[in-house]
DNA sequence: TAAGATAAGAGGGACAT
DNA sequence: ATGTCAGTCTTATCTTA
């Protein structure tokens, strides 16, 4: 969207023309009066990322025009729903984009800006393969990174690492089991670089986190494993009196997660090893014991449910 | 072989300077 | 802003049952 100057509306007179970038209308943005409903051919050339392949950078933008202000390199998201390589989006990418779209058409970004976005969300939708994440999960990361881009603290940071950040984040907000280490591993970025730009994200957009919930983790460790249901909801009333008791705050969810389970199947009489469900929490086994000893100490384990 | 113990090192929060 | 401190988690190695 563009001012144009030039010329007034010619039912309010205020000279606040607009010109729409996707259908070409001029319009006013004082009166919103339609002055001229032709379609002048400013229009981003779309094809060249599915004819080159995508790799050449020169040929990503829109054929610049000098006749709008910005020499029409404002930009829209690709109205037609594929990638950058040309296959389509899957149903949950498209109405991510759906909803950025309605963002872009309202905001003036700028053509980098624009090419950082997609560039972020290729990688988001890589990542959701990787980690089977809900759409809605999706939708929250990629708004997150909006904001991001917009605050410009995506700036001397890596795409990468910002976009799993916001990943991160999303999940954190609902509630999904994902550690930093899972996602850390998928997007092939350290953790330390991801977990510093979630800091970033938490402090500049001012999150609020819910804190993660050890008995949500139960679940994912235990569907690694295989493990009965009587013994994740023993693992689950432990975790419920450690929390109630205070002695959960500070410790990684996954390592309390994992030491209810093993001592839930040591009451009930399944062997499992501590290394095998070191591996499936993704924490260490010198973890599990500590948190176990923790346990014993706090006296949990003596209880009877 | 599994589990426990110990030690060194990293990263981040709280708090003071 | 910068440094220190206590606490957590990880990695590695050794010992114990």
């Amino acid at each position: 969207m563009t001012f144009n100057l030039n010329s007034n509306c010619s039912r309010c007179g205020k000279k606040s023309l607009l010109t729409d970038q996707v259908t070409g209308e001029q319009f006013c943005g004082k009166c919103g009066y339609v002055t001229s409903e032709k379609l002048q051919a400013s229009g981003p050339e779309w094809r060249s990322f599915q004819k080159d392949g995508g790799s050449d950078p020169a040929r990503t933008g829109a054929p610049s025009s000098l006749t709008i202000h910005d020499m029409g390199l404002s930009t829209i998201i690709n109205p037609q729903n594929r990638d950058a390589t040309g296959k389509p989006l899957t149903a949950s990418m498209k109405s991510t984009i759906t909803r950025l779209r309605t963002w872009d058409s309202r905001s003036q970004s700028s053509a980098t800006a624009d090419r950082n976005l997609r560039q972020a969300l290729n990688e988001l939708n890589r990542l959701k393969d990787k980690l089977t994440i809900s759409s809605s999960v999706l939708e929250k990361a990629a708004y997150l990174y909006r904001k991001a881009l917009e605050k410009k603290l995506v700036r001397g940071r890596s795409i990468s690492a910002m976009i799993a950040a916001s990943l991160y984040a999303a999940c954190r907000d609902t509630e999904t089991p994902r550690t930093l280490k899972d996602i850390a591993e998928a997007a092939n970025v350290k953790r330390k670089d991801i977990s510093r730009c979630y800091r970033l994200l938490y402090n500049e957009l001012e999150l609020k986190m819910p804190v993660v919930d050890p008995i949500q983790c139960i679940a994912r460790i235990s569907s690694k494993l295989k493990v009965t249901e009587k013994i994740k909801r023993y693992a689950a009333k432990i975790l419920k009196e450690t929390q109630k008791r205070q002695e959960s705050s500070g410790k990684d969810p996954m390592g309390l997660a994992a030491a209810a389970l093993y001592f839930s199947c040591a009451i009930n009489g399944v062997s499992i090893t501590q290394r095998d469900l070191a591996e499936a929490a993704g924490v260490t086994e010198v973890t599990i014991r500590n948190r176990y000893k923790g346990l014993k100490e706090a006296k949990i384990l003596e209880l009877d449910f």
